[in-house]
DNA sequence: CCTACCGATCGGTAGG
DNA sequence: CCTACCGATCGGTAGG
């Protein structure tokens, strides 16, 4: 079967996120990338200059994902307690997902190989989509749900949230939504 | 000024936990640890046998020095908010501390790394720390302060916790202690 | 703990 | 995209 070139290199870029994910950036070879993709070890550089290329695209196309869902589920509109529950919502699917998690899991915790250029575009995108969730709070406080809107509390909050990366087992106790909820619930006071 | 081998040994350790966390375990070199304790590159093998050998003394110190301090924390008695509240401000402290923040991040993020035996300690460990945490959820409950205290709600806690080390910066807006108590205040229902 | 060194591996490239 | 390869670096060791 012969592939065209964009598939090529969205291959590489998939398989590159489950090794980065696994094994770490620094400990994943050129040549682990070109076996999981039935290359020759010098094949990869054909779709990407450097190593550190492909960390970058691995590394913003996460980012963009994520950005993407939560966005869309932001833009639905509702009360503000429906729009934060579909943003949990949308964050932990993107986060635990089959595809996206190797992506999460690599804008998690190998971010800080990328050059200073790359990382900078990083954190611009990471500044929006850290503005949506502080919009998000916002709202609750003007609603009374949330008795503190700050940027400490949107961090607690994304901790708890990224944290379900290392513990979250698909077939374990609970769904996703189920997760979800429970969040919800400890944060925002009872409905009624 | 002559030191004696205790000390040497422990100096690696401590350059080792700063450079695992900065620049995660396979990117650093062992010539970058010799350098940081002004070493020939070849004389940290005097100290630990391999490369491996060094991660494993971080991440199992990191993970007993955690320990005690909460431990101790919820050994010191009072109602069940107190002792949560004094576990708290012990975790974080560990956590953000100068000397113990490069190995709590490095057992947060590199234990992957480590074999299946060192995991096996770590895991043993690990299953200790966290039964500390599941009985103070306990208590709380049984105190009517939360309402759940399930393995997830512990694990929501934790990535809360654990997520600190990624944004906290001493100098930084708000001390240990007021994250601290904004957890508290997060989770636990108001007093009185 | 230093000196001197080795074998293996790695990112990357030239030429097709 | 493959073949064949290079220079650099790395973990680790022998001998002192």
């Amino acid at each position: 079967m012969i592939k065209d070139e964009p598939n090529r290199r969205a291959e590489i870029v998939r398989a590159a996120s489950r090794l980065f994910a696994e094994k770490g950036y620094a400990a994943t070879t050129i040549r682990d990338i070109a076996r999981a993709v039935d290359m020759q070890s010098g094949s990869p550089f054909y779709h990407f200059k450097t190593k550190h290329d492909m960390l970058k695209a691995v590394v913003l196309e996460g980012m963009t994902i994520i950005t993407r869902a939560v966005g869309a589920a932001a833009a639905q509109g509702g009360t503000a307690r429906e729009v934060f529950d579909a943003m949990l919502l949308a964050h932990l699917e993107q986060l635990l997902a089959e595809d996206g998690r190797h992506f999460a899991a690599t804008l998690l915790h190998e971010s800080h190989h990328l050059d200073p250029a790359a990382l900078a575009e990083l954190i611009e995108q990471k500044d929006a989509y850290e503005a949506l969730w502080q919009k998000a709070l916002r709202d609750l406080k003007r609603s009374g749900v949330i008795e503190d809107d700050s940027r400490v509390t949107r961090l607690l909050l994304m901790g708890a949230l990224n944290w379900t990366v290392q513990w979250y087992r698909p077939n374990g106790g609970r769904t996703v939504k189920q997760i979800a909820r429970q969040i919800s619930g400890m944060l925002l006071k009872p409905v009624g």
